[in-house]
DNA sequence: CCGATCTGGATGACATGTCAACCAAAGAGG
DNA sequence: CCTCTTTGGTTGACATGTCATCCAGATCGG
């Protein structure tokens, strides 16, 4: 424990009111906590993704017979040009565990958006395929969705800040995928 | 229908080979389809929003016994004074909707990290107090996970890109609240 | 004071996500 | 060919989130 007394985690982290400074600390064992500004972007940062994801989602929750996993699928599979994709090649293009991409695409046959294909080049691997019903899910909810993005997200912004947050975001994730501090196995 | 051919949800939306524009529209029925550099950002955005959040959730899932939910609660509750907030206050706190916090803050319950106290000026209400448990819990947590939040996501911007951020978060921050499109009841 | 309504919160049924374990087909290496 | 490891994918148990509903205590209008 160093001689400056430690903040709690809520000033660390989270507390508007801090008025500390990351100040100078050559302790490693001292973590380096967020300066107040950088507190305020953090929470405001988590709120507006945090918010723009609830929306998103309950938007098309609403107004179609999907939920926004399914439309991601759904998009992924509108993009080539078969309408048929490997698993594997989903999960890549959607980062998501395996297991839970399973999982979905079981419910989406349930609910007959998609349907299975049998790999004929690879015994253990499967095709997934949309269904009619499943493009004309998407097509329906497509429309409000988009616009919607754009009322909550671009339209706020200046073209300068498109560019700038395209630029941020890039950083952001060229940063995580050089460092695999807790590795998700892909 | 119009007479201009319509893109696929996925070029509209996803897609990084589509070159068309965001062309003239005057029929508002049609949609305002995203642009390239548009469909660009809004895919980095995600990736980037949804790698941030595995990240965190993995590290302090991996690292401590408590999740990222756990963790955010008890940031709230380390931030008061006396370690004890009315539960719709910690909902206003968290944006929460009452019902995931009430079935989290049982859970959270069970495993002692918080404990309940009646609210003696409100019969309905109560308040959530965090326990000594829950106080080594969030202690021990906060330091990594503080770490990996500037890692992951500050030290890969410059001083301009974080002020660049926080306005950019702000603003659109700012359109949601105006626009209830789809009121979350809060 | 009394019913009508609002509010803070809990609950049950169900959708979704995670983790770990499993399995069968595909590729090594000898 | 025959093991050994890898890979693509599934499964079950369980944690978490959502929606609709319910409930008791507060508040409001008379």
């Amino acid at each position: 424990m160093t001689s400056t007394s430690r903040p709690s985690p809520a000033q660390a982290l989270q507390t508007a009111h801090a008025d500390r400074t990351a100040a100078v600390q050559a302790d490693p064992a001292e973590p380096r906590w967020l300066s107040p500004a950088e507190q305020h972007l953090w929470r405001t940062f988590m709120r507006m993704r945090q918010q723009l994801d609830a929306q998103l989602a309950r938007q098309i929750q609403a107004e179609s017979d999907i939920s926004i996993a399914d439309f991601s699928v759904l998009v992924v599979l509108t993009d080539v040009p078969d309408g048929r994709v490997r698993v594997l090649e989903l999960a890549r293009n959607l980062q998501w565990e395996k297991s839970r991409l399973s999982h979905h695409l079981a419910r989406m046959v349930k609910r007959g958006l998609i349907e299975r294909a049998e790999c004929t080049e690879d015994g253990r691997g499967s095709f997934v395929v949309i269904t009619d019903a499943g493009r004309r899910a998407i097509e329906a909810a497509a429309p409000r969705h988009v616009e919607l993005v754009r009322t909550l997200f671009f339209d706020p912004l200046s073209e300068e800040q498109v560019t700038q947050l395209t630029q941020i975001s890039e950083r952001i994730l060229g940063a995580m995928e050089g460092c695999p501090e807790v590795l998700p196995e892909s």
